[in-house]
DNA sequence: GCCGCTTGTTGGCGAAGTGTCAAGAGGCGC
DNA sequence: GCGCCTCTTGACACTTCGCCAACAAGCGGC
């Protein structure tokens, strides 16, 4: 027995404490719903006073916000290389590394793009809103289109509502398993090329 | 002044008290996420003490599913009279009705396919799954396949991705108002006519 | 018209969850 | 070894939820 007084608690720079209650919370809010998960779960999971938690996030609601925030916010690994080629070589890769990208964050993504039941949450709309506006412009960019385009909004706004299509793709393949990879393949690449070849041009001319 | 002694609250049958809490906890679950609704909150709405709903539904949860349940099941005003034509006529008659649909209960529709930040909820997906793999039938049908297909499964999958897109593109349209009706119409009906065309006969060929 | 019974409805209690805050203790610097 | 800064704890006040025994609305019998 060293006699030494083993401390009760280790101090910790706030901001590693501050990582170490975040991660805990997004294992957690990503198994279960919002309100199934309470502060006190989460303090446990990280070995910590219940206190801590609003000290650092101020309320569970912030702390979920910062959790949806981060998850959802594609990593800058975006962008990189997709190569020129022809329109359907461009589309397919730009399909397969995204393929790829969700295959690897399998767990963390499907909790990411769940639709909810009903009820309306403002301040969550709009994370996920700018997320997909950041994903559908590099995806435009990736198409050969420009930023500065005059129409630039509402090509945004078609390639994020060819969002929805992947996201329900990437469940039917890796949730439910309805469909294998390269049929889910063969469907994004597919409507990718329609939208970039055959709609957005047409609807360029319908905007009144 | 009737002396008379007014009660201090009137008494109903119970299907006509149910169905009036379910309506104002239907409105006020519209409005906010789960979370910010108190039972109190519904009950004050319907005039009615607390206790009532637990009564009635047993849990705040359980009302909650019962109306996402509800508004999710889409009327089955569905099928009625989808033509008969080319391949062309037919996605365009169905993606109109189904603007139309969606226009008529905007509020609903945006309220009901609100994505959720981020935690799965076992019981509200469910519900949502089958919601879509009833409208995924009735689309597959206009279209002119049939439910004994062998690849029955398969083929609600890939319209299931589709109605992905549906939602989305309702979203830029009524919500966002970043696109207009007719621009919406034509990427989802030019997207359709792919699906079934193109995509459909291939995907068949790479179950494996 | 009064009474009694059925049952829809209320109101309060206990448990659980959340935010706040003053007091306590880890551990670096002198 | 001592003191101090500040990270961390634990308890308190408040809100919300599910439960249940008691209450009373109002129909039917007499």
């Amino acid at each position: 027995m060293t006699a030494g007084s083993a401390p009760k608690w280790r101090r910790l720079e706030p901001d590693e404490r501050r990582e170490q209650i975040f991660v805990c919370a997004a294992e957690l809010f990503g198994e279960r719903p919002y309100a199934a998960v309470s502060t006190a779960d989460i303090a446990a999971r990280a070995g910590v006073a219940r206190g801590l938690i609003n000290h650092y996030f101020g309320t569970k609601r912030e702390l979920y916000l910062a959790v949806v925030r981060r998850t959802l916010t594609l990593p800058p690994s975006a962008v990189t290389t997709l190569p020129d080629g022809s329109l359907t070589e461009r589309t397919d890769a730009a399909v397969d590394w995204f393929l790829d990208m969700v295959s690897k964050q399998q767990k963390t993504w499907l909790a990411a793009i769940t639709p909810e039941g009903i009820g309306r949450d403002e301040e969550v709309e709009h994370i996920l809103d700018e997320a997909d506006r950041e994903a559908a412009g590099l995806v435009l960019e990736a198409m050969g289109f420009d930023r500065g385009d005059e129409r630039w909004e509402q090509l945004i706004a078609i390639v994020r509502t060819y969002a929805g299509m992947v996201k329900a793709a990437s469940r039917e393949w890796l949730d439910r398993e309805t469909l294998n990879r390269r049929q889910v393949h063969t469907v994004l690449s597919h409507v990718l090329r329609t939208l970039v070849a055959d709609v957005i041009p047409r609807a360029r001319t319908q905007s009144e």
